[in-house]
RNA sequence: GCCGACAUAGCUCAGCGGUAGAGCAGCUGUUUCGUAAACAGCAGGUCCGCAGUUCGAAUCUGCGUGUCGGCUCCA
């Protein structure tokens, strides 16, 4: 199944990086999801974070100054800045963020201190019952229940004032509100008191602050670059991709696009080859019975397509992994065929919430680079090995640097813990080995598999979840019943290793457009030169030209309009081709090429080579698989 | 799925009750040019769909679809 999880843009993201340097005071635990704790938690996990909270308590000022009667929500520190979630009785617009942060600014101006006061629990309560403040009664009864239940005494009411401002709030806070840096509200959304449907319906205000103008400028900077880096703008304008909404949550992939994505794939394949891998293909459309033996049928059938076919129940599927068992189980297993790697490009379709679906990077069909390994125990560590090889050295065509984290079992786990215990010490071995820094998120792992996750950071800071490596010791070990045949003659349980290393290959594809915004690499850009005769009497050359390249592997094109040359660079380059071969009189009488890199400055020396030459130094550099 | 916004030419967008517009791209012609936009002309639209209000709807209303920002979900 080797799922890939799409963080859910910041919050997520913030999850994964926070790991706050701690001082004894600010040390916090991690509070149950949608707890109490949680909500009075705001995320100040340090100096940054606690301004950022205290914008949020400026925000909040502001707010309710300028809509008397508003209800105040929650308002947490977050990656980059800082929400705050308030219950109006009329939808936010951009004009009234103007208004806030003009509100705000005086605030700031006024720099009032932040007081923190604790009242009685009684006494609390009823200060924000006087308030018509429901939300922070909610989060105070709910403190009052859990205390009880655990037996504690409730603990005193913690607030934090300051000017004509009060919240509930655990802190801690900047000194006061001119300590509040540069700043910027950013957007307005809807988001559920406790993030549950069926309660209130709040509007979330997020802003960003940072300690100065430049880090704020810089931050913006980078917010306006990914705009622009968007592989949805960019898929259009690089005739790569499209979306239609005959098949929402799915791409259409243009020639180019295609010959991006079978770049990826061969690149793939050809380090699978090299690693002793099989390659296999399974149904897409498969009957209910698979997914009942699974589990899925139970656990994840509300994000299946499912078929009525001649009355039988009958699902697209969402992951590869219960049919490589089919295969596996095709004829007995010796312990001298293993390990077994299975690769599989499969076709894999997800019933998204139609609100989820984003470009490439959420999607309702896509295809995965998966395989399913199978060993014995004591080959598990070896092979996790084995892979984190393949993961840094395929990461390394694109410039990318893994990072890793250790998920270990989980309360829930299924299967015999001495088991679990053995194979998170292989794989703990296999990263020592590896001597790549890694964190354990200890009982992180899905409920059959321990599992290592591999992130990366793209050219603008953000953070991706790409590969995953699981070890399942009993989902389709046990479910499929799967054996081989040992030493003895017994039959014995292999491991599965579900992984996958792109990812979906859809999101992969999106991740790399904004990464490189839209600037490929050689040896994966979709057009690797485009030949550009200065006059018509020099097409045919160009065309000549064209297929010496083309018989080197490469991928060429000639621009053969009537434009001027001028024009025709001003097409590569914004087409973002890696080079551009010019031919004029003097090239076409020496069969030679001027050889111009993209984004090459007005003044740089450019080589001019003979077409063998040329093609040799083109089809050199781009059998490397580097970055440029 | 839920909350909010948006949907006009291939693309980016203007028009916001009275005959549908621009730039770029496209096509045709002229130009044959040395490192990021030659010149001229032509063509291009179920103004997302369906209903309604109105003498008249791209424009107002309702429903549907899709997209975007979030929420939610993520074996």
């Amino acid at each position: 199944m080797a799922d890939d999880k799409a963080p859910a843009a910041d919050a997520a993201a913030a999850d994964a990086v926070a790991e706050p340097e701690i001082e004894e005071e600010t040390l916090f635990d991690a509070p149950e999801r949608g707890s109490a704790d949680e909500l009075l938690d705001a995320g100040a996990h340090d100096e940054l974070d606690a301004m950022r909270h205290s914008t949020a308590h400026v925000m909040a000022e502001a707010v309710l100054d300028l809509y008397p009667g508003t209800q105040l929500g929650i308002g947490p520190a977050i990656a980059d800045g800082f929400y705050y979630d308030f219950k109006l009785d009329r939808p936010l617009t951009p004009a009234d963020l103007a208004k806030i942060e003009a509100r705000m600014a005086a605030s700031i101006a006024a720099d009032h201190p932040f007081v923190r006061r604790e009242l009685p629990p009684e006494e609390g309560r009823a200060f924000f019952e006087e308030r018509a403040q429901p939300f922070k009664v909610e989060i105070l009864d709910d403190l009052a229940a859990k205390a009880k239940a655990s037996g504690s005494p409730m603990p005193p009411t913690s607030i934090y004032e300051h000017g004509p401002f009060v919240d509930l709030c655990k802190g801690p806070h900047v000194a006061s509100t001119g300590k509040v840096g540069p700043f910027k509200l950013l957007a307005v959304s809807g988001a559920y008191w406790r993030g549950d449907q069926t309660r209130p319906a709040l509007q979330r205000i997020y802003g960003t602050v940072w300690p100065t103008q430049e880090e704020l400028d810089a931050y913006l900077w980078r917010r306006a670059e990914a705009k622009k880096r968007d592989h949805r703008r960019l898929g259009v304008q690089l005739d790569l991709y499209s979306f239609h909404d005959v098949s929402p949550g799915s791409a259409f992939w243009h020639p180019k696009g295609q010959l991006l994505w079978r770049t990826l794939e061969a690149a793939m394949r050809e380090l699978q080859a090299r690693n002793g891998y099989d390659e296999v293909s399974t149904p897409i459309l498969v009957s209910h019975r698979v997914w009942q033996q699974s589990g899925h049928w139970d656990h994840y059938r509300d994000n299946m397509f499912i078929l009525d076919i001649e009355g039988q129940p009958f699902s697209l599927k969402p992951m590869n992994c219960p049919e490589s068992t089919f295969i596996y189980r095709s004829r007995l297993r010796s312990y001298r065929d293993l390990p077994l790697r299975y690769a599989e490009f499969g076709r894999l379709h997800r019933n998204e919430l139609s609100g989820a679906l984003s470009g490439l990077t959420r999607v309702r069909q896509f295809i995965q680079d998966d395989a399913h390994i199978y060993v014995r125990p004591d080959q598990l560590q070896d092979e996790i090995t084995g892979l984190l090889g393949m993961i840094r050295e395929s990461y390394g065509w694109f410039g990318l640097e893994p990072r890793y984290t250790f998920a270990t079992r989980p309360d829930d786990a299924i299967g015999d813990p001495a088991l679990w215990d053995r194979a998170e010490a292989y794989i703990k071995g296999a990263l020592d080995a590896a001597g790549v820094p890694y964190r354990v998120l200890p009982k992180d792992g899905t409920f059959y598999a321990p599992k290592i996750d591999i992130y990366i950071d793209d050219a603008l800071g953000r953070e991706w979840q790409l590969a995953t490596i699981q070890a399942d010791l009993t989902m389709l070990p046990e479910r499929f019943d799967l054996t081989y045949i040992d030493e003895e003659g017994k039959p014995q349980r292999p491991i599965a290793i579900h992984r996958a290393i792109y990812g979906s290959l859809e999101r992969f594809i999106g991740i790399l457009v904004e990464h490189f915004a839209g600037a490929f690499p050689l040896w994966v850009a979709p057009v690797q030169a485009v030949v550009i005769p200065i006059a018509d009497r020099h097409v045919d050359a160009a065309r000549e030209l064209v297929g010496v390249l083309a018989g080197r592997g490469l991928r060429a094109e000639v621009d053969d309009s009537s434009n001027r040359m001028q024009y025709k660079i001003r097409t590569a380059q914004e087409q973002k081709v890696p080079y551009m071969v010019v031919l004029g009189d003097r090239e076409v009488e020496a069969r030679e090429g001027t050889l111009r890199r993209r984004g090459a400055a007005k003044d740089e020396p450019q080589v001019t080579l003979g077409w063998d030459a040329l093609a040799d130094r083109l089809a050199a550099e781009s059998e490397r698989r580097t970055v440029a």
